[in-house]
DNA sequence: CGATAAATTGACATCACTCAACACCGGTGG
DNA sequence: CCACCGGTGTTGAGTGATGTCAATTTATCG
């Protein structure tokens, strides 16, 4: 078919199976695996909603191109936005093991995803523990990210939170290619900033323009160049989290490989 | 040995074991499984150090009686909890899959636990996929429970953040048994409330009075009585995550079992 | 029964939200 | 090419909520 030919190309540096590799034990038959679980691939429009709030969702998509937020509205009209959805990155999880969404995801600009069913995504773990643990890799990264972004809401100053922001969306986008050593593009909002940490839109708007005149970073349209590194670190106290390879526990996983 | 007998009795009803069973397919090979890869139990008392933050740590725990927290030590002074961990919860997850533990762990009361290492588990993962994929479950609803924290920090006012935290805190004592219909006790103090909220203890204190004379609650030394569980679920906004039961593709999942 | 920890209460200052006005930019259609 | 327009960024003023600090009471544990 012409999707999987397609595939098996734009998997080779799918920045979801870079991610993978990096620090679980992935084969090429297990790559392989992967692209043959692959349903379609779409094309997302900016602002459209691939998850809604109350509904059932069995549908996992990993991004290849793109930036989505997932995001919960209060009964308030707030809004808490929860993450910021990169390439690499998968949309559904967790949703998709619930049954009904707890949140929406939206996409902030034009995407490219791949999808997948849960079902199969159950049956290929199945097939292939490597994957299943990989899988539980990033869902390791993802707490972790998780635990930074409640200590960040709960118990850091709105100039802290900005500054710890900045750091770990650069290292983030880092990761995947989409940014150099000092300098990246914030594709969305400051207000998406805002119901990111938990602050009014003008209060961000003050925080980066403080940041600004300490010359920790400097702004031009939606670009950030971050100026003072040793600064803002110190600031936002940002520690990366280092994930460990996944251990290979020889002649105990030999069952499962050909 | 005498520890493995003591653990195939202790293993049977444990609340690890019964949340496991509560949504995926786990055998009893699989169970004994578990049982084979636990190395030592362990008693601990009240205010000891689990994991310290910054320090390598690749044993996870399971627990089988008495409560803990997760935490994180800003530079200045302040604490934000990430997670209470009950019966039934594992410590160690993420930590022992990063190169340095990036919070602490400390119990709040006596424990009883039961320890495997991250090499021994990744390996049960190999062999027994189910567990893995019964792990990913796991974390998928350890990362609804992050998402609900975050927005509970970020978006929601002090009074319905206490409102939130003790339905949902009744809700999880009572997947364990440790709660009845309407009653539960809270093991820790209102200082440890506030620093899971994002509050000072003081306003803590305030928010639990106005729920008390607001007649949604009564609390009598640390036990909470819910008065009136419609309005307080009004106000808390809680609604529990139903997951799904791992979906079972016939006939894909049979290389793995004997 | 004493000592220590926790809960409770009050006074006060400050920080961050709200609201509102305005500037700026990019896009769109005439 | 220009004028309009919606979305976004920027700034200011005022206010209420929540943290801080401190004192006092109550509970818990040796």
């Amino acid at each position: 078919m012409a999707l999987a030919l397609r595939l098996a190309n734009s998997l080779e540096n799918h920045p979801f199976v870079v991610r993978l590799c990096r620090h679980a034990r992935v084969s090429e038959a297990d790559t392989a695996a992967i692209r043959q679980a692959i349903q379609r691939e779409a094309i997302v429009k900016s602002k459209r909603e691939l998850v809604i709030e109350g509904y059932e969702n069995r549908t996992l998509s990993i991004v290849s191109r793109g930036f989505a937020v997932r995001y919960k509205l209060l009964h308030n009209g707030k809004r808490q936005i929860l993450r910021i959805v990169l390439p690499g990155d998968m949309i559904g999880l967790p949703s998709s093991f619930f049954e009904r969404a707890s949140y929406s995801v939206t996409s902030v600009t034009n995407m490219e995803v791949q999808c997948v069913s849960l079902r199969r995504l159950v049956a290929l773990c199945h097939r292939r523990p490597n994957i299943a643990i990989a899988m539980l890799w990033l869902a390791a990264e993802e707490m972790a990210s998780y635990a930074d972004h409640v200590t960040e809401i709960g118990r850091r100053t709105p100039l802290e939170r900005t500054a710890h922001f900045l750091l770990e969306f650069h290292a983030r986008l880092r990761l995947v290619g989409c940014a150099t050593e000092k300098r990246f593009e914030i594709p969305f909002s400051q207000e998406i900033i805002g119901d990111m940490l938990g602050l009014s839109a003008p209060h961000v708007n003050r925080m980066l323009r403080q940041l600004s005149t300490e010359r920790l970073i400097s702004i031009q349209r939606r670009f950030v160049t971050i100026e003072d590194p040793g600064g803002l670190q110190l600031l936002g106290q940002f520690q990366p989290n280092i994930v460990v390879p996944v251990p290979v526990a020889a002649g105990d996983c030999g069952a499962t490989e050909p």
